[in-house]
DNA sequence: CCTCAAAGTGTCATGGCATGACAACTGTCG
DNA sequence: CGACAGTTGTCATGCCATGACACTTTGAGG
């Protein structure tokens, strides 16, 4: 407890060594993930790749598909960055509709910690596999519980005892999940996450009760 | 393919083995995880008390996940078929609201194909175990496109390039979600799950856009 | 510089999930 | 009964994930 600035201490060559290792195993699981699939590719492999141990891996990641799935919490850091600093009088739905999208767009452009190439990779990916779709799926829900509680203070109730913010966070959620879905699908024609995020949103202001 | 009829032939001895098999994997299964837990419940320990190999298991349940999730199916046919009885002037939320509440009773009641504290025993066990938990969501995503085409066809649409169906269905499946998670908190002050998914749809109803 | 403690890693071992292959068994029907 | 299809048991295999323990590297301080 000698400091509560997040970045007080030095960064030490240790640190700086275990940070490229980590970097290491996620391009290569990318590599191999988009060369034979998510499920073809093991984590002995990937490991092999980075040359260190299968044992290794598990210490950076707890699971095959989390290393597929990092880039999701720079996803959330995003949305609640954005998120709070929307203004304050604006409803909700509106703040998390202008938020996702310009979310959507960060990750379509690179902004965040990855390349647009790697997120199709990960969105055709997560298509594909079962396994790596409910991995997905159960960090969402986890990641749905933070983007509730700064739902909450934002609109000043108490996330325990209120239904209403949980019930929001849901409803953001599915709807940008079923605009990254929609993607697969040529059809719809979208041809952007960003668009298809507006799109989703605008159905939920608009379309919900009156259909 | 000799009767498109459902129930064209006799039940036979053999089906009716393989039916009581199943349900006495069932039975075992959620005797054990009501013991001690799901994750500590080895499919080798379930398919012993049935006295039938571990590969057994696995010829009629997918997973570990699948056999505390098969009443999920339950659920869901009776979603499918109550929805279908709603008037077809009704807004589709609404449809949903009372078909949900219904199942939600019903489920409360024993009216489906399990007992209401198997059920309360599913509910806990999915709050605990992660593994359990993503299986339920993976599931959940999967009934998901089955009730998306429903209620396009309810609705006159086309789910291949309208994307208003899916949302409809992502938000109905996140507040039913949403209302059975309440019923982890006291503080929330649901006794029911019937009640609770009453209040998730009233605050999509009342609330979203006016918050 | 040398030593020491801590952190990181490799190796080995274990256990559980899931699936393929093949032989043995059991209803089903002629 | 006897052929036949469906079901099960027995291996065998592969992968994911984790614990235990020893070895090496790093960084701090005398």
């Amino acid at each position: 407890m000698t400091a509560t600035v997040p970045d007080a201490r030095p960064p030490g060559r240790r640190e700086r060594k275990k940070q490229r290792t980590r970097e290491a195993l996620v391009d290569a699981a990318f590599a191999l993930f988009a060369e034979k699939g998510f499920d073809a590719t093991t984590v002995e492999e990937i490991a092999d790749a980075v040359d260190v141990s299968s044992r290794t891996f598990f210490r950076y990641f707890a699971s095959k598909e989390d290393v597929a799935l990092t880039f999701q919490d720079e996803q959330l850091r995003a949305v609640l960055s954005l998120l709070s600093e929307r203004p304050a009088d604006e409803p909700i739905m509106t703040a998390l509709r202008r938020t996702v999208v310009q979310v959507a767009r960060a990750c379509e452009t690179g902004e965040l910690g990855f390349t647009p190439e790697r997120f199709e990779c990960l969105i055709s990916m997560t298509a594909d596999s079962p396994a790596l779709s409910a991995g997905s799926l159960e960090h969402a829900a986890r990641k749905q519980l933070l983007l509730t509680e700064v739902i909450a203070e934002r609109m000043g109730l108490d996330p325990a005892t209120d239904l209403r913010p949980h019930i929001v966070a849901a409803t953001a959620t599915g709807a940008f999940r079923t605009a990254a879905e929609a993607l697969h699908s040529p059809e719809m024609g979208y041809s952007s996450l960003t668009e298809a995020a507006d799109a989703a949103f605008a159905v939920l202001e608009h379309d919900l009760n009156t259909l």
